[in-house]
RNA sequence: GGUCCCAUCGUCUAGAGGCCUAGGACGUAGCCCUCUCAAGGCUAAAACACGGGUUCGAAUCCCGUUGGGACUGCCA
């Protein structure tokens, strides 16, 4: 039975890394018919904060990844960690260390100034009496010979050198457990059977597997993540501009398609490109994970969510664009609108925004009372050359009840044919009158949607400006 | 510095020794469609980091070089 986690620290908002990190759990979960349990790693007290661990939960439900069990938090367990650093002391597989926080940097220091590597010295490894006045950390004796191999499900075989790895500390002076301590006893005691994270873990890897070994655990199955980069090839951050995945709501993508974008850095399947979640459950493995770093490309996590826009259904993206409207104050809180109608004119943009707040800015044209012009398209456009297609367009429509497109567009195609002029020459000023600007969805449909009322009123408007 | 990982178009990737004249996707450019903008269709430019081996044959296997990344905390 599969059993994996994703375990986050809450010192920062769910980011992109971490997102494709718990995709990849889950995914292998739910492929597997396994488990995926959350599990919020805040034994650093000074960064974790509550509302980070609230965020990531958002981040996660918004993105549709579902856990079976948690999220449990390391700080519940202290007495857990405790038992078992009391265990491997009394079987002297971890002692206690004297050496304070401060003289251990000015060593590191030192060791580093001199070009060695700056590694614990183990001189409390044989300390027979604790140093009175001071209170001590617990370090876990590591092997000081041989090799440690790690087989990675992705990475393949990796062999370490014992002499290495160093004496690490599993409790703090303070009593508090430290991280490479707590992933192992909580993937013991979680039964957990695949680790996978990202492959800036693969240096812990061989320590903690002598954790497993010295509390008498076997060792999971480890699949080590390729990392995501920013365009400049180093690791993702803040300066690379949007990196968390509450960002991405915001911005207006839609979860799907951070999830189809993000699994598609360093996994794919053939040539295919666009996936249902149900697709990635059933076609993801370890086989066709790679192995290298990829860069986080923005241009084409936006294509892909104009994909998924676009097959969206218009009702859905009622629903999805509704807070978009609010917040880019089209419509007010709590303002009813006809959803039917607003199908409709979803209907007409959806292959036309790239994002929800685009489709909700275009949309600001069917739902506004009033409509404020672009202004070189108000030059380019309304003027004496265009005025007489649109009185004469008005008074047309005026006259028309049965106000359909496929009506609308007689209208404009008996005017063009008197005139024996183009289409473009009465569509384009029209198109500014009823929208203010120069790209809009077939004029017709927008004539229809916008209704006779505020078309007729608009193009007033628009001749009386001329 | 040390250890470990990685290396195909600008980017994500296909590629399991002959199917490779290296395929797809984003982006870019052009054309078509067209009331505008999109969407869609077609086309183009664009890559096996380098050097040695192994082999009849290497993008693919091995070694080295170079380049990039991660770790090297009483952070996770």
């Amino acid at each position: 039975m599969v059993r994996v986690r994703f375990a986050p620290s809450p010192t920062g908002h769910l980011h992109i890394g971490g997102a494709r990190t718990a995709l990849f759990n889950w995914l292998y979960a739910r492929h597997n018919k396994g488990t995926f349990i959350l599990r919020i790693e805040d034994t650093d007290r000074t960064r974790s904060t509550e509302e980070y661990i609230h965020s990531i939960i958002e981040g996660m439900k918004w993105l549709n990844l579902d856990w079976d069990e948690g999220p449990y938090r390391q700080t519940d367990r202290f007495d857990v960690y405790r038992r078992y650093a009391d265990k491997l002391l009394n079987e002297e597989k971890a002692y206690c260390c004297y050496c304070s926080p401060e003289e251990l940097e000015q060593r590191r220091q030192e060791a580093l100034a001199q070009g060695k590597s700056p590694k614990y010295d183990g001189r409390c490894r044989n300390l027979k009496e604790p140093i009175p006045g001071r209170k001590p950390a617990v370090r876990f004796k590591m092997p000081q010979k041989g090799e440690t191999v790690v087989n990675d499900l992705i990475k393949g075989r990796i062999v370490f050198e014992n002499t290495q790895l160093d004496d690490l500390i599993i409790m703090r002076s303070d009593g508090t457990p430290t991280y490479n301590f707590t992933v192992v006893v909580d993937d013991v005691d979680m039964n957990i059977t695949h680790v996978i994270r990202g492959d800036d873990h693969l240096n812990n890897t061989p320590k903690q597997i002598h954790i497993y070994r010295a509390l008498g655990y076997e060792v999971p199955f480890f699949a080590h993540l390729p990392m995501i980069l920013g365009a400049d090839k180093t690791r993702l951050s803040k300066r690379h501009g949007a990196t968390s995945v509450i960002a991405y709501k915001e911005m207006g993508y839609l979860p799907d398609a951070l999830v189809n974008y993000l699994v598609r850095l360093g996994w794919s399947y053939g040539d295919q490109e666009v996936f249902t979640p149900d697709e990635l459950i059933k076609y993801f493995s370890f086989d066709n994970v790679g192995k290298s770093a990829a860069v986080f490309n923005p241009e084409k996590l936006l294509w892909l969510n104009s994909q998924y826009i676009i097959n969206s259904m218009p009702e859905n993206l009622v629903e999805l664009v509704m807070p978009f409207l609010v917040k880019e104050k089209i419509i007010t809180e709590g303002q009813i609108l006809d959803k039917e109608w607003l199908s409709k004119a979803i209907f007409t943009l959806k292959e036309r925004s790239k994002t929800l707040i685009e489709l909700a800015n275009s949309l600001k044209y069917y739902i506004a009372e009033d409509i404020e012009y672009d202004l070189k398209a108000k030059d380019k456009f309304l003027n004496e050359k265009s005025l007489s297609s649109l009185t004469e367009v008005k008074d047309a429509l005026k006259t028309l009840d049965n106000f359909i497109a496929t009506e609308i567009e007689k209208v404009f195609m008996s005017i063009v044919e008197k005139h024996n002029i183009k289409l473009g020459n009465v569509a384009q000023p029209v198109r500014i009158a009823i929208t203010g600007r120069k790209e809009s969805p077939g004029i017709f449909d927008v004539i229809e949607i916008v209704g006779k009322e505020k078309t007729l009123r608009r193009l007033e408007k628009a001749i009386k400006t001329i």
